[in-house]
DNA sequence: CTGAAAGCGCTTACAG
DNA sequence: CTGAAAGCGCTTACAG
């Protein structure tokens, strides 16, 4: 691609000023027909491109390009949101670069800063739940952000969030309300602040129905499927828990295949929906989050920056939604 | 970011020439460590930034950027390819910028052209099935190409691909030899390459076992979920189907629903493997695609290319797998 | 080693 | 309307 045609180059083929090829390229309606028609030739004979990257040098042009960087893209959460933002931007005129922060802090600083080089017009980001750097530090270089999933209380920037501990509350409530008295909660680090969040959801609904919180029904280092069944499968063994909350995808998987390893199962609500929930045997109740709508309105907010709308700067809380399909009712 | 710092005030404000600057920021060993520590301050109080865009349209200079182009990332198949390439790419210096082409070549040619514009150094392509513009038309001005999933005949170019046919074949063969005779075809529309081969394999396992083709057992517009749903449910109803092949992720899970509607289920094998597959009722048998070496050898191919390895093009078959769980047998 | 200058592909005042 | 020229932020021969 080095030697690919100039738009000087199309000035010369078609006998025209550079300034003129110019005008056309970026859809001037006043040029004589003539040379606009002389143009067009010369653009097809060469196989003319123009050079969004050399436009956008220029002051006041931007890449029209967003940055997305989220934990990992194999997680059907993230990339259910990567793909409502993806369709917003795209929709919007803007191309998209997504980066997975694996959760690490450094890999997630370097991707920021690799961003910025590279100067996208703006930022949405999932935080990862162990920064290495404050955001202060750096506050001063960087486009517009918009936070999804996570907030950052440190910088003056919008949010994008789901009610995480009201959806938690509704699911540990309903289990107690369906008979339940030894919840318990697995779920990944409290570090990160969706899953703290969820966690105060559940102590909330254990405190309300007057039930103390007991430590050995609390498992917050599942941080894989894999860990999330060791953990359950423990538990099915060593306590008496009657009921599991699964505080994210992953854990509320790992219960489920922790319930086949031992052939028996509890009431069993998940934060996050999944494709196949209503497939399971029972069907598996869930809290949804209504993830296109976070990822639309994510870019949305961003884009809306972008083009100068100078609103507050503000968290928003999308409502979840309690789905009860049967998995949260007791067997006899 | 109109008014980032330039390396020019970096220079001004450290008192040096821009060359020296430049040759810092590219990371030259040799200067004089005054000068470079005079540098480092400067930039730090700056907070100056390079960048890379205007870097990048320098000659012999690239954009350390690809783009992938694929059908919809909201498709678990293709959010693991995204994954996988993703991962190739970032961990050998890449950003890589992800579009959906929503299967629609029209969105799809746009989506070539702006990313050729943006000038990202090569791009990995899920071609739609039905494109609306020829390759040969455009091919002068594009950056190397890899193909991915399905390949494109018109033009010399790597692709990776699946042993489409081979897997549809060991599929049918088992379900045949677990005493199927009428194994019925679901899945989406022909014109997609990887869906004719796939009913290539289906052919050659009947005509194998002498078992002739019934074209009342061969569904191909289960385009979504819902349609491999419906069709399955009336295969069920109005035909003596004893066995079904679904011959996408889409078809396998549209036929699990049709079975829980029907409160019957038929011997069953799916292509493509899903995470929740071994949790279902029966475990549900599939044909895996190697879906991570996939995505990461069309990086690497690509990446090799573009650092001047100049192998032959041509296409890499990568061996599928058939995961036998339970689903392929018959009930009594 | 460093400085001053040219040039990458583009857009845009500034004159005509 | 169009042409000739300046400049975006950067890298790199070319001299010293």
């Amino acid at each position: 691609m080095g030697s690919s045609p100039t738009m000087n180059d199309v000035a010369r083929e078609a006998g025209v000023a550079l300034r003129t090829v110019s005008r056309y390229v970026n859809g001037a309606t006043n040029i004589d027909s003539e040379l606009a028609e002389r143009i067009r030739l010369a653009i097809e004979s060469l196989g003319y491109r123009r050079n969004l990257a050399a436009a956008s040098i220029r002051p006041g042009w931007d890449s029209k390009m967003l940055g997305l960087i989220i934990g990992d893209l194999s997680n059907p959460y993230y990339s259910a949101l990567t793909r409502a933002v993806e369709r917003e931007a795209s929709d919007r005129g803007y191309l998209l670069i997504t980066a997975s922060s694996e959760e690490d802090g450094l890999r997630h600083d370097k991707l920021v800063d690799r961003l910025v080089e590279q100067r996208v017009d703006g930022l949405i980001i999932v935080p990862p739940h162990r920064p290495t750097r404050s955001w202060d530090e750096i506050a001063g270089a960087l486009p517009p952000i918009v936070f999804l999933d996570r907030p950052v209380s440190a910088m003056a920037a919008d949010a994008v969030l789901s009610d995480d501990l009201g959806g938690a509350r509704a699911a540990v409530t309903t289990l107690i309300d369906e008979g339940a008295r030894s919840v318990a909660f697995v779920g990944d680090a409290l570090s990160i602040y969706t899953l703290e969040q969820r966690m105060h959801g559940y102590d909330l609904a254990l405190s309300e129905r007057g039930i103390e919180i007991r430590p050995e029904l609390v498992f917050t280092e599942a941080h894989t499927e894999e860990q999330a069944r060791v953990a359950v499968s423990r538990m099915l063994a060593d306590t008496d828990a009657d009921a599991v909350f699964g505080a994210n995808n992953r854990a509320t998987i790992g219960a489920l295949w922790a319930f086949r390893d031992a052939g028996r199962r509890l009431p069993l609500i998940g934060f996050d929906d999944f494709d196949l929930a209503g497939l399971m045997q029972p069907e598996v109740s869930v809290v949804s989050q209504d993830v296109e709508q976070m990822g639309t309105l994510a870019a949305s907010l961003l884009i809306e920056r972008l083009n100068g709308v100078g609103a507050e700067h503000h968290d928003h809380v999308l409502p979840t939604t309690l789905i009860l399909r049967g998995s949260e009712r007791r067997l006899d």
